[in-house]
Formats: structure tokens, sequence, C-alpha cells
DNA sequence: GTTGATTAGTTACATGTGAAACTATTATAG
DNA sequence: CTATAATAGTTTCACATGTAACTAATCAAC
């Protein structure tokens, strides 16, 4: 039905892989160089710094890590002396997650760069432009959750 | 001048990791588990089939991967026989590399899966949707490239 | 032409990562 | 209750990946 060559530049998933790893490779060396944060651990302060009390699990499930890699970002975390840890009372699997007030520094010196620096990434883009990316995103994030995976004959 | 938290599901380098991984995940499966092709080893692949003759420099520039990854990703290649070798006649630390018989087959075999795929991702976007999408992406694009890394105070 | 600098590509090392096995705790079935 | 299953989180192992060091070939300068 469709022989065009795949022609890799213009395939989207392509694209978006490399433009997400330009933007990932960025970001993380800027807090990287500054706090020795792995990306990883900067999610899990992300989450945690507006969502104090969180579980491991509720932290795998916002920031679309799996459990193992949560595990050892907080074991970081905590080690470093920037995040906390409780057991939870009523169930001593789970463990109640909090920024310290050192991770809590960091977070807030963190995050109004990487607010500027999408706010740059932006700054082309008109308003209305900005909420067709917004929505265009959307669709393809809600198409591809639903999307049967590639079948080779 | 912006004191809004950071909400990592509104964050565009997260929303872009995000689907960028999902996609990728997918795709990497199909061919990983009918012809144990690796995404580095894919990628190869994909640009050879289209150009045959470039060296491992020219496919890493066009891939967006380092000369390491290519490497390898061509030494597994060879050895599974799906590329072959050649030193370019008048320099000889340069390589010309192509495809096998047997490569080919398998490029014709995966390339329309993945291009059915990526229809059936954009298949709720209206011609015009998509353009959007390409216009913005490439704003994008360009834009990360120019910009100046986040600087955290 | 010999020396020093560059370029193409590979190898080594240290670290990161995912899948599966494991521990501890809680829930469920009978 | 007790036994079995399920859940939260950690650890282990094998493998992938990036950085830096390395080898080989070519180029540039003199």
């Amino acid at each position: 039905m469709n022989d065009e060559p795949l022609v890799l530049e213009k395939f989207l998933p392509y694209r978006l892989s490399v433009l997400s790893n330009r933007l990932s490779a960025a970001i993380a060396e800027s807090y990287s160089s500054r706090f020795g944060l792995s990306i990883p651990e900067w999610r899990v302060m992300a989450v945690l710094a507006l969502n104090s009390g969180l579980s491991a699990a509720e932290v795998a499930e916002r920031t679309a890590m799996d459990k193992v890699a949560v595990s050892r970002a907080v074991a970081r975390l905590l080690s470093t002396g920037r995040a906390r840890r409780e057991t939870a009372a009523g169930d001593r699997r789970r463990s109640v997650l909090g920024l310290t007030p050192a991770g809590q520094r960091i977070y807030r010196s963190v995050a109004p760069a990487l607010r500027r620096y999408e706010a740059e990434l932006l700054a082309g883009l008109g308003a209305d432009e900005r909420r067709a990316l917004h929505a265009l995103l959307q669709r393809l994030e809600e198409r591809a959750g639903r999307l049967t995976p590639p079948r080779i004959d």
C-alpha cells in the first residue's frame, strides 16, 4: 500500500528521539555539573517537591520510571541527604518519601533555570502555536498508548 | 520573573522524553524480537539501505549517533552477515559500508511495518495538522541547536 | 622525506540500566 | 488461624553505553 523508503530524518519517532535526547542532555548537564544529580534523581526530586509523602511506586508512576530506577535514585538521594524516608504507618512495606530542606533548596535552585530554558525553547512560538503544540503532543501521547505495536510480517 | 512550580507532566522536554521513549520501545521491540536488532543496528541499516557506500563517520552524522556506537553496531552487523565493509581506495582509514543482500531483505521487511506504525500514529491528524506538527518540530529542532544550556545560579 | 598534528575507527574501563530473583509485609481463601 | 497469593521495594547479574585512551593512516609544514 505504501512503498516509499523509510528516510530516518523524516521518521517521526526518530525525530522525537533526537530532539528529546538533545534537550535532555543539555538539561541534565546543568544539574549534573552543579549538584551531581542524575536524570532519575532530578525527576524524583521534581515530583517529591510538589507531592511530599508519596511512596516509591507512586513516584514511579508519575515519573514514567520503573521501580528499580526509582529505588536507586531514592537510595542516592537519601545518602546525599536530599531526601528522607519513613515507613508508612499501617503498611510497613510502603515508604513515605519527601525532600529534606537541602533537597528543597536544590529544587528551588534548579526548577527556575529549567523553566527559563523551556521558555527560551518556546520563545519562537506564538500563543496559538504553543496551544497547537500542546494539543498535538497530547493527541500523540494518547494515540501512542492505544496503538498496537508494529507488526513485522 | 516566573515563580510557578515545575510540574514534570507539563514540562516540554519531559513530555517529549516520555513520548519518544514509548515509541522507541514499541518499535525496537518489533525488530529486536524478530531479528535481534538493537536500536543502533537498525539505525545504521536504515541509513545504509538508502545510502550505500557511506563511511562510519558519515553514518554517525546521519543517525545522530556517536562514532563508538556506530563502530559497535557495524561490528555486530558484520558478524551477523547483514552489512559488508571495504576499505576506501585512496584513504585506508575510511571504511565503505553497505548492506548485504541479507541485510537488504531485513530492511525491506522492517521498513514498511515502521511506516505503517507511523501512519497509524498520525492517523488522528488531518493534513494541516501534520504540516503544523512538522513545522513545529522543525522550529524546536533549530532552536534546540542554538539555545544556550540552562544556567543554574 | 621527516616530524607533528589531524582524522577514522577501535578498545578498555567505569558506570548505568533492565529483567529477573529475592526479602519482607500484607491480603485473601479456605 | 494457616497457607497461598499478591504487593512494595531491593539486590543481583548480564549487558549496554559513554568517555577517554589508543592504533593506524593521512595531511601539513618545513
